[in-house]
DNA sequence: TGAAAAATGTAATAACATTACAGTTTTGTA
DNA sequence: TACAAAACTGTAATGTTATTACATTTTTCA
């Protein structure tokens, strides 16, 4: 069953949904100033409850958070995503492979290793910004 | 042909070759003191080139860095590097896996993404340490 | 040999994240 | 419905990770 959101988390969600590339901590901190937000804890509490349900993600290799791409009223897992980050415009493209998946998986499986948190990263030049 | 190492990217190197897990930046640092190491830069520095050269590998998940598992001597490319890193002991185990690399290159062909930086890191609980 | 490139040293600061402590609201249930 | 437990909130201080700025030295190589 669904949890519904406190206010502060309702907010820091917002906040990424309406942004149109992901946000680091500080930057919502201060687009949540007006909203009453005045410590970077309020932001880091709302954010480890929204990764938690997996309705946020966070990019590890740039210290950004994202509203998730799909729909999540659904409650079923689309396996690990996978992040495509433009260092030129900021743009990221989240997508699923469950090819990868399922190699990640027979690694994991093979070496009795149990997956906590996944990450797979692309940084580079989407195709806009390289035909620009 | 092969970049001779200066003294600091030397140094930094045999730390991490002689750590049995990841250290970070300033931990680094603190090993190198008696090097004459003062100064953060000079190991972010030393990193910056050994990355460079993938000696060196940066975990973004933990803001750590591991010396390459592989040969370094032959100069070929073995793809995208995969680490499995255990929350609990701290070792970690690099992998690479062709089926996840095509899996990458193909979707990245595809959209026409060029990548600059590809990580793959999954953190969770080892063999060892499930079983302790 | 001498100019350009690379590397180094040091201090200060920026960016990202957590600990500690106090208080309030929500939730479930006796 | 009262009330205890759990979850959430607020605030300050601090810890951790990384970069900017500036001055100098060393290496490279034409």
């Amino acid at each position: 069953m669904e949890k519904a959101l406190t206010k502060n988390q309702s907010l820091v969600l917002a906040e990424l949904q309406k942004a149109d590339a992901p946000l680091t901590a500080y930057v919502l901190l201060d687009r949540l100033r007006d909203q009453g937000f005045r410590a970077p804890l309020q932001v880091y509490r709302a954010l480890e409850k929204l990764l938690e349900s997996g309705i946020v993600h966070r990019l590890e290799s740039i210290n950004a958070f994202l509203a998730c791409a799909h729909d999540t009223h659904d409650g079923h897992h689309h396996g690990v995503a996978a992040f495509a980050i433009c260092e030129t415009c900021g743009q990221v493209d989240e997508f699923a492979d469950h090819i990868i998946d399922d190699r990640l998986n027979s690694w994991t499986t093979t070496r009795g290793f149990r997956p906590h948190k996944t990450s797979v990263e692309l940084r580079g030049t989407c195709a806009a910004c390289v035909a620009a």
